[in-house]
DNA sequence: GGTCGGATCATCT
DNA sequence: GATGATCCGACCG
């Protein structure tokens, strides 16, 4: 769709209160620390769901033989985003069925990136449910967006969104009301078999929409 | 409470 | 042809 000219779509507008793109130029260990306690909107479908991020994994660079873009494995089609720049998603499938978003991070060529893991439903969380709903049983809060195949449904994110610069609509991160480095649960990554004893998983204690196999 | 297996397909060997 | 950064329902206790 054209745009008129001198005038760009909100849709390509970076937001205000958006993270800045040098937020994410940083090793993938420090962002995913970071951004616990962080929000992530989505309006997508013209449907704005948002949430405070609570437990976020991370893949940090060739070396990590649990990423994508493994050294073993090397660039590929799936995991060119992690190679661009930072601040982009990358949204693959998993296990045919489950779409994971992640963000792009460190720095173009160096492959690593953030799973974003769970969140804590903000606003549109009948939306959320809906999105969410398979069976007969009405879902409890707590179950709508602890892992990252249900952040992603809940909030409609698709293959469509890889790429995406997450700064703005229809889906960016923003600034949260910051989390203390002792509220901050560091363990192991989830559904790995390499490296699995690398802590690179972050989560915030006692939080109960973290996803199922957390660590306390 | 815990464990188990099926769903389902893009990606890579 | 095998695998996987998952989820859910079924079953057992």
């Amino acid at each position: 769709m054209k745009q008129p000219t001198g005038r760009a779509s909100s849709r390509s507008r970076p937001r205000a209160d958006a993270l800045v793109s040098s937020s994410y130029s940083r090793p993938a260990e420090i962002v995913a620390r970071d951004l616990i306690g962080a929000i992530l909107t989505s309006t997508i479908d013209g449907i704005e769901t948002a949430g405070r991020i609570v437990e976020t994994e991370a893949y940090v660079g060739p070396h990590d033989p649990a990423s994508h873009a493994a050294e073993r494995i090397g660039r590929t089609a799936r995991n060119e985003p992690m190679f661009g720049e930072p601040g982009i998603a990358y949204v693959y499938r998993i296990y045919g069925i489950h779409w994971c978003l992640n963000v792009v991070t460190d720095a173009v060529d160096f492959p690593a990136a953030v799973l974003i893991r769970a969140i804590e439903p903000i606003r549109g969380i009948e939306h959320m449910r809906a999105r969410r709903h398979t069976g007969q049983k009405r879902l409890l809060d707590r179950d709508l967006t602890s892992g990252p195949g249900k952040v992603a449904q809940a909030l409609g994110i698709t293959g469509a969104h890889n790429g995406h610069r997450l700064d703005r609509a229809p889906l960016w991160v923003s600034a949260g009301s910051g989390v203390t480095p002792a509220a901050v649960t560091v363990g192991p990554r989830i559904g790995i078999t390499q490296a699995i004893d690398w802590q690179l998983r972050f989560s915030e204690a006692r939080n109960p929409y973290v996803s199922r196999g957390s660590a306390a």
